[in-house]
DNA sequence: TTTAGCACTCTCGATTTGAGAGTGCTAAAA
DNA sequence: TTTTAGCACTCTCAAATCGAGAGTGCTAAA
C-alpha cells in the first residue's frame, strides 16, 4: 500500500465526495473552485497525475476529468474514513424511531431495512436473527380442519416456524395440547442432537410429531441465515448507474434470487460478529457486483443468534455516511437480541 | 361500446399480440408477412384506419405503425381473451409445485409469488390471507429474559402476531403459561367484541394481557391486508419502457411503498372474492400506472380470510396469459385457504 | 369490396462539426 | 525545490445535417 502525502489524502477525499454526489468525473479546475482551495489548478493537477499513476484515479477519456478506482475507493475507506462516527442527530433519531417500535418484534427488521435504506439512499437488506445451533423452545398445535394440523415451533432467539400436517386420523384438540405439553416439558432448551438422542415416544402421535419436529429444526439449521428483509431498491434504480448500463441492472437480479443473496453473505461474511465489511466493486469474486459495493455486518450474538445487514448500492456510494450508519444498526440490533434472548442462557 | 366485425377484432388481436412481443409499433406489411393473413396491406391499412377512428389504435407519428390505445386493450381484454383458459401443461406444473411444498405453510405465499412471476414474465404480488373479523385462536408466552415475554398469539387462518411484553416485575414461565391456558379456555373463537364484553379478570397478570391481546387484535384488524410477497421485479426492469421513460419507472415506487400499495389493492378491489379484476393504464386513477397495467383477483374466504393477489407489468403486458394464470392461482389459494381453516367453523 | 400503385411524411441512424472541458508540459516565479 | 501561469493539444458531447426506409392515405382500377 504506497504511502500518501496528507495533501494527496485530501485531494483523493475530495474527489470521492465530489464524484458520489456529482456522478460526473471531476476536474481541477471544479475541485479548486468548489471548495476554496489554496492551491492552483495546476497543482491539482499534478497531484491528480500522482495519484493516477499509483492507480488510485483513473480517466474515463484523455479530456475528461478523473474518477476514482476501486483501489482509490478501498484507500479511502480505510485509511480516510473508516474510523468516522455518525452523527449525534442520526442516532437518536434511529434509536427513537427503534423505541417506538420496541413492543413490536415482527417490525424490527423491516424497520431496520428501511431505516438503513433511507439513511443510504441506497437498498437495504437485514437477515432476521438466526441460530446454527438451535434450541428447542416450545411447540403449539392447533387443530385446523379433522385432520390437518397447523404446528407453531418457537425457537431460540424468538425464530417461530409453522408447519402443516396433516394426521393419518383426526385426533382432539385437547389431545394435541396434551402432547404438545409433554413434548415441551422433555426438549426445553435442548439442541437438535440432544433431542435426537432421546429414549424413543411410546405414544405414536408424539413420536409422529416429534420427528417432524426434528426435521424441522434441522431445516433451520441448513439455512444459512434466517428470513430476507430488503428495502430501498428504488433508491438504487434511479442512480444514472443502473439507469445507463444494464450490467449493474443485472446486479439487482442478485437481490431477488434469495439464493443467490445467500451465496454471497455466507461467502462474504463467514467470521463472527465484528467489524464492518466492505466489498468494493465486487471484489473479483462476483462479476455482477462489478459497479457496485456492498457494506455488510453481521449482529447478534455468535452461535446464539445472529444475523446480517448491509447496505447495497453504486460504486459511487457515500461511505462515509453508510459506514457508520451499518456500524450503530448493527449495534442496535445486537443489544435487541441480546435483550430477548439472554434470560435463556440462565434458564437452563 | 362500438361493434367490430369479426374481421376487426382479428386485425386488433394480432396487433396486441405482435406490439406485446416486438415493443414496436406493427405496420400493415409486417401484420400480413408474419401471420400469413389472405388479405393485402391496402386492406389491412383500410381497417386500421377504422380501429384508429374508433379509439383502439394510435400511432405514436405519421409514418410509424400502430400501437393499441388504452381502450384497445380493455377491448382485447373483455371482448377477445377474457374466458381464455390456462393450458393444461401449466395447471398441471403450478399444482406441482403447490403440492411438493404442500406441508410447509410459510412458503405459500412467497411460491404463489414466484410462480405468478415466472409465468407471467412480470412483477407479481401475494397478500397473506387475512380477517376483517379475526377471531381468537390461541395464545402462547414464552420467558426470555427475567421481565421481558414474547407472546405468540394464533388468529383465525393460522395468522401469527408476535408481541414482545416488558412486565413490571418478572414473572415464571409456569405462572404465564398457566395465564395463557386460562385465556385460552375463555376466548377460544371468541371475536374481538365478544373479547371485550367478557368479564374483568380478576388477576392483574391475565387483566394486562388480555388487553394486549385485544389491542393486537385490533390493530390486526385495522390493517387492511396482510403481509405482502413481491416477486419478479427484475422481469418488468428490462422491459424498455421502464429503461426509457422514467415516468414507468416510477411505478415502481409503488411496489415497495407498502403504503401505496394497500391503498391500490383496497381502492381496486373493493368487492369479495370473484373474477379477475384489469386496471389499465391506471383507468384514470392512479397516474403513477399510466403507463402500466395490473391485473388483480381476490382469493379465500369473504369475512373469514382473504388475500389478494395479481400481477403488474407494463401496459403492454401478454393479458391472454397472465389473466387466465391470476385466475387459476386465486382458485388455487381459495382452495388452500378453505382447507386450512374450514374446520373452525364447524368447531364453533 | 379489395387491391395495386404512388406520392408524401416522418423517424432514425450515420456523419459532420464546433465549442468546451480538461489535460500535460514548459518555463518562470516563489 | 515547489508552485503556478500559459498554452497547445486531445477528446467528448450536443447540435445540425442528411438520406434511406418504413409506413401511411388516397385514388383508381379490378
Amino acid at each position: 500500500m504506497p504511502a500518501l502525502t496528507e495533501r494527496q489524502r485530501l485531494i483523493l477525499a475530495l474527489i470521492v465526495r465530489e464524484y458520489t454526489e456529482t456522478a460526473q468525473p471531476v476536474g481541477s479546475a471544479r475541485l479548486v473552485e468548489h471548495y476554496n482551495l489554496d492551491l492552483s489548478t495546476a497543482t491539482i493537477r499534478n497531484e491528480m497525475a500522482v495519484l493516477t499513476e499509483i492507480g488510485f484515479l483513473r480517466q474515463p477519456h484523455t479530456s475528461a476529468g478523473r474518477v476514482p478506482t476501486e483501489d482509490g475507493y478501498r484507500y479511502f475507506v480505510t485509511h480516510v474514513i473508516y474510523q468516522a462516527d455518525l452523527p449525534d442527530a442520526a442516532r437518536h433519531t434511529i434509536s427513537h424511531q427503534f423505541h417506538q417500535a420496541r413492543q413490536d418484534v415482527e417490525a424490527w427488521m423491516p424497520l431496520a431495512a428501511s431505516i438503513l435504506a433511507r439513511q443510504s439512499h441506497a437498498a437495504s437488506l437485514v437477515t432476521a436473527p438466526h441460530s446454527q445451533r438451535a434450541r428447542y423452545k416450545h411447540l403449539e398445535l392447533i387443530s385446523t380442519q379433522g385432520r390437518q394440523v397447523l404446528m407453531v415451533l418457537v425457537i431460540t432467539g424468538g425464530e417461530v416456524s409453522q408447519q402443516l400436517l396433516t394426521l393419518a386420523e383426526p385426533v382432539a384438540q385437547e389431545r394435541l395440547s396434551a402432547a404438545a405439553n409433554i413434548l415441551n416439558n422433555v426438549c426445553l432448551g435442548k439442541t437438535t442432537e440432544e433431542i435426537a438422542a432421546l429414549p424413543m415416544r411410546n405414544d405414536a402421535l408424539e413420536k409422529d410429531i416429534l420427528s417432524l419436529v426434528l426435521t424441522d429444526l434441522n431445516r433451520g439449521e441448513q439455512r444459512a441465515s434466517g428470513e430476507i428483509f430488503l428495502d430501498g431498491l428504488t433508491n438504487v434504480l434511479s442512480e444514472p448507474e443502473f439507469l445507463e448500463s444494464g450490467d449493474a441492472r443485472h446486479a439487482i437480479r442478485l437481490f431477488e434470487e434469495r439464493s443467490l443473496l445467500q451465496d454471497l453473505l455466507a461467502r462474504a461474511m463467514p467470521d463472527g460478529v465484528g467489524g464492518v465489511q466492505v466489498l468494493i466493486g465486487g471484489e473479483g469474486k462476483w462479476e455482477e457486483l462489478r459497479q457496485c459495493s456492498v457494506v455488510l455486518a453481521r449482529y447478534g450474538i455468535p452461535d446464539q443468534a445472529s444475523g446480517m445487514l448491509g447496505v447495497f448500492g453504486p460504486m459511487r456510494m457515500a461511505y462515509s455516511r453508510t459506514i457508520p450508519t451499518v456500524r450503530f444498526m448493527a449495534d442496535l440490533l445486537s443489544n435487541l437480541v441480546s435483550e430477548t434472548i439472554s434470560g435463556e442462557e440462565n434458564e437452563r
